[in-house]
DNA sequence: CGGAATCCAGTTAGATACTG
DNA sequence: CAGTATCTAACTGGATTCCG
């Protein structure tokens, strides 16, 4: 399985941005990753908890691929691998952040419609 | 073809703001729509331009439906179609310009590595 | 524990043709 | 012009099993 980022060329920049952070679980991964500083694999699928180890591995080499997080290997028994955000993955918590509180905003307004 | 927005609630805000404007076209569609303030159906295809007809009209009503443009129909012969933001979309801009510009580093970055 | 491999159903998106 | 309808290829993602 190939990385999307790889094979295409963006048309512009904003295009770009959201095939690195448009997956399905990016967002949340990145935000739960600024959150926890390190998560282990299996912290992190506790968190998601609807996602298959498939997605979720596919999930965090795309975004290790694209060098928004670390993936750090401990050799030991039982192994244990930790992913924290990597600098420029660092630079899209602002983001992240405030679109989250725009999402807050909305899902408020749609409950009081109700 | 159901909204996905509809059919399932959002486990956190990061998620649900996601899914709003997470696909394939929408971010740049929010963007142009920001630049252009108002555009025609194919004015839209045409900068879009590997857009199909049944990928746009589906996105414009998934981003209809969610609150973030407006479809105004002139009932002329022509027909003619204009889209443009709502002021809930229009708050997606800053976040939209900041990730434009956090993607324009990260080109800079890749070219100048090759 | 942290995955990899395989198989398969379901969804998605592209091409094409047609319409008010 | 601004779509809709239909069909199909392609891809995605889920379940399951196995491994170092």
């Amino acid at each position: 399985m190939e990385n999307k980022s790889e094979i295409c060329l963006p048309t512009c920049s904003v295009d770009y941005a959201f095939k690195r952070i448009g997956g399905k679980y990016k967002g949340r991964i990145l935000w739960y990753l600024h959150d926890h500083k390190t998560l282990r694999y299996g912290a992190l699928k506790r968190i998601l908890y609807d996602v298959t180890t498939k997605m979720l591995t596919q999930t965090l080499r795309e975004l290790e691929t694209d060098n928004l997080i670390i993936r750090k290997v401990y050799h030991e028994v039982p192994p244990k691998v930790e992913y924290s955000l990597t600098e420029t993955g660092g630079e899209l918590i602002p983001f992240i952040d405030h679109l989250r509180q725009w999402g807050d905003r909305q899902i408020e307004k749609e409950n009081r419609k109700l």
